[in-house]
DNA sequence: TCGATGCATCGACGTATGTCGATCATAGCT
DNA sequence: AGCTATGATCGACATACGTCGATGCATCGA
């Protein structure tokens, strides 16, 4: 089921984003959000994003994670397994290697969730 | 220029608020950032600072949190207590009620974190 | 002063989370 | 087929977190 879809549903267009400041959040919306922010809620990922906004070419491999994080690699595995789930970062297989990726439009979701 | 390898225009971060997608964060920063997420990353808080920015005073005491959050005061307590030490909001004592507020800039801070 | 109210703190409980060694699955090479 | 390298999964552990009843601490009114 996990399509890499540039294509999001219109219904989700409509009810796209919600914002802290907009107006009080429903309990379904504020927990979805909150998933969200749960992931950028280690210093670890937090340092994965900004690896890979960094990175030249937008990508980095698993094994290039490891000795900058200074973590084992099931930890780093498992961190990228977070930010995959909650549509932060997006992997791909090419021979060896998995190479991770940022999804800027899902930052910029949750972005938009603290203001304008 | 700088030398000295992938260099990005830092010097304007550099003063204030650490972005994820400026430069790689270094292990302080993204610990600190992260404490921030981490008071964003419940559903319950998102919407006491959701409460909180719709409120016409822009304040809201404690009792008025209790019955639309459908939790035990003790749990409303512990949450805003949370909020407080992560700069996200402030209380404020007057009479009997202690009245709590939304601290935009340092929301503006986290948001900054995630994009320009 | 007494009782009532609003809120914070404490103590305890169940659950979630970060971490890593061991293991497994897959891909590529010889 | 073997062997190696990469990365995901599993199992176990310690810690952190959300929750709430009981309690303590102020404040106000009678």
């Amino acid at each position: 089921m996990a399509e890499r879809g540039a294509t999001i549903e219109v219904a989700e267009v409509a009810e796209c984003c919600p914002s802290i400041l907009a107006t009080p959040l429903e309990v379904d919306d504020a927990a979805g959000l909150a998933r969200g922010f749960a992931a950028l809620a280690d210093p670890v990922r937090l340092r994965v994003l900004s690896m890979l906004a960094a990175a030249p070419r937008g990508e980095v491999c698993v094994c290039d994670f490891v000795t900058p994080l200074g973590k084992a690699q099931p930890t780093v595995s498992h961190h990228l397994k977070v930010l995959v789930e909650a549509g932060l970062v997006h992997g791909e297989r090419r021979g060896k290697w998995v190479w991770y990726s940022l999804d800027r439009v899902r930052l910029a979701g949750l972005r938009g969730a603290l203001g304008a």
